[in-house]
RNA sequence: UCCUCGGUAGCUCAAUGGCAGAGCGGGCGGCUGUUAACCGCUAGGUUGUAGGUUCGAGUCCUACCCGGGGAGCCA
């Protein structure tokens, strides 16, 4: 069946139905069926659309024409078009309700692995091409995507340029861990040189490739140029983590800002965690009063808290010295130098502040080598946002900008200098002062939604023995 | 990768070394306003895999596979 050129889009969404001023229209609506009663006179049909986590409830009386044949034997899953009036519900639990005047079944769900019951999210995960359709995913789905569009909408409206960066890296300089290779040599027979050694000179890129683990790098040379840019794109680690925490494909958000310091840095990212978290709060909160409800009773507090409250921001040195005198025994003793352990962390933010906080000023010899170095010659400009449950969530640090400086830090940590010569060209020409931070999207969900496990905050999770679907 | 817990029906789980079960879901029937509806009937099993101990193993032992949690590493 043909339509017309720019006729309406076929139906009603179950969110609009249910926020409609009064009853009395009409509707049609598609959706899949999550839960249906039926009775000897007439079914109730719990119809969703994916647009709300609610349903719509459709009352069809056995007088329709196919009651017989087809509704009678509707059950979770299956696949509709109902079209009715918008009544007042005499029921509790709803408003609205759709009296069908006609339904038609796209699709009957025999053996639907889905119930109205609970599942556990581990068993949902062995179902990833379906948990779409569970309450708990498609609320997952749902705050994804308003937090993805809060994440633009932010930096757009403080004068950041959205930046991609490449996801295909033949330079081995980011070293931020494990990398994926991208080859399209035979894995049985590669080509080798006369060391024996695989010859990536007659690779795809003509040299060795991989997928990246930060944009960063990339981001500093165009924030040298724009003054404010932000990336935000899938990232790769190879590292065989096995935690909650911890995805082989994540997205990442990188914002960079030029003639900027830590300082700076540590605003952006706080206004910037707290925006995305109200407009989840405001914009989510039909989806959020359903993880509080199921999924973590304080999701909804915690957010706001967070929303209402300052960030504590403290000096690493500070953190190890409340560490030492909090008389708790640690797993691993804290001494300055060392990097801080999960523990700690979770220490400091659920104990000892009870919110997001920013630590500064690590050691240089814990942090990475384009991060710029304090006066005391010890510490680096680097500063970790950590939150209750999690851990680190940001990751940033004002950059070396002084090219001599670069240049010694790169020598001490042994890292080959000619890779970096095109990274070192943004000091020698008109070299500033800048600093940006890296966001895990996926761990900011996390938290967001009170969630247990990582792999449930992104549709076909990458973990290290699985790349399912 | 290490530590630890687990794997029984589609799902969630019981079962002292002695007949493999329940609830939910499915199917069939009943019920005129349900809300994870309710009532009745019914089908459904290579107890993760391979060995071993034993008169007898879901249960004990060994190895492996898979999953959860914790740790390391990190975002």
């Amino acid at each position: 069946m043909c339509r017309a050129k720019g006729s309406p889009m076929r139906g009603t969404r179950v969110k609009d139905v249910l926020s409609s001023p009064s009853s009395g229209g009409e509707a049609l609506v598609h959706g899949w069926i999550r839960t249906a009663r039926h009775s000897k006179g007439f079914s109730f049909v719990e119809i969703n659309d994916g647009s709300t986590i609610h349903n719509l409830q459709a009352v069809c009386d056995a007088s329709l024409p196919n009651y017989e044949s087809a509704i009678k034997h509707l059950g979770t899953g299956a696949s509709v078009q109902v079209a009715g009036k918008v009544v007042d519900s005499p029921g509790k639990g709803q408003k609205f309700e759709l009296q069908a005047s006609s339904v038609h079944v796209y699709g009957m769900a025999p053996d639907y692995p889905l119930q109205k019951k609970g599942h556990t999210m581990e068993f949902l995960r062995t179902i990833a091409h379906l948990r779409p359709r569970s309450n708990t995913f498609g609320s997952v789905l749902r705050v994804r995507h308003l937090m993805a569009k809060a994440v633009h909408d932010f930096f757009s409206r403080e004068g950041f340029y959205y930046l991609q960066t490449p996801i295909i890296t033949a330079s081995d300089c980011e070293g931020a861990g494990a990398m994926f290779r991208v080859t399209t040599l035979p894995a049985g027979q590669p080509p080798r040189d006369e060391m024996g050694k695989v010859d990536f000179t007659q690779d795809f890129f003509g040299k060795e490739a991989h997928l990246t683990v930060s944009g960063q790098l990339a981001a500093e040379t165009a924030a040298l140029a724009l003054s404010r840019v932000y990336t935000f794109g899938p990232t790769f680690r190879a590292e065989n983590s096995n935690t909650t925490r911890h995805l082989a494909e994540f997205w990442m958000v990188e914002p960079e800002l030029a003639f900027a310091d830590l300082v700076d840095d540590m605003d952006l990212a706080e206004r910037f965690l707290r925006s995305i978290f109200r407009v989840v709060l405001e914009e989510g909160a039909d989806d959020m009063a359903f993880f509080a409800e199921r999924i973590d009773k304080t999701a909804v507090q915690t957010l706001q808290h967070v929303v209402e409250n300052d960030f504590v921001r403290m000096t690493y040195t500070e953190a190890v010295d409340i560490l030492q005198k909090s008389g708790k025994t640690f797993e691993f003793p804290v001494q300055w130098g060392v990097d801080l352990q999960s523990e700690h962390e979770r220490y400091l933010t659920e104990e000892h502040v009870k919110r997001p906080v920013i630590l500064t000023n690590y050691p240089k010899e814990i942090k990475a080598f384009y991060m710029r170095l304090n006066d005391d010659e010890r510490t680096v400009a680097a500063m970790d946002v950590l939150v209750p449950r999690i851990g680190e969530i940001i990751g940033g640090s004002q950059r070396e900008e002084r090219l001599d400086v670069l240049e010694r830090r790169l020598r001490e940590m042994g890292l080959p200098i000619e890779d970096y010569q095109w990274y070192l060209d943004t000091r020698r020409f008109g070299t500033a002062p800048h600093a940006g931070f890296g966001l895990g999207f996926e761990r900011t969900i996390q938290f967001a939604t009170g969630l247990g496990n990582i792999r449930d905050c992104i549709a076909f999770p990458r973990t290290p023995g699985s790349a399912e679907f």
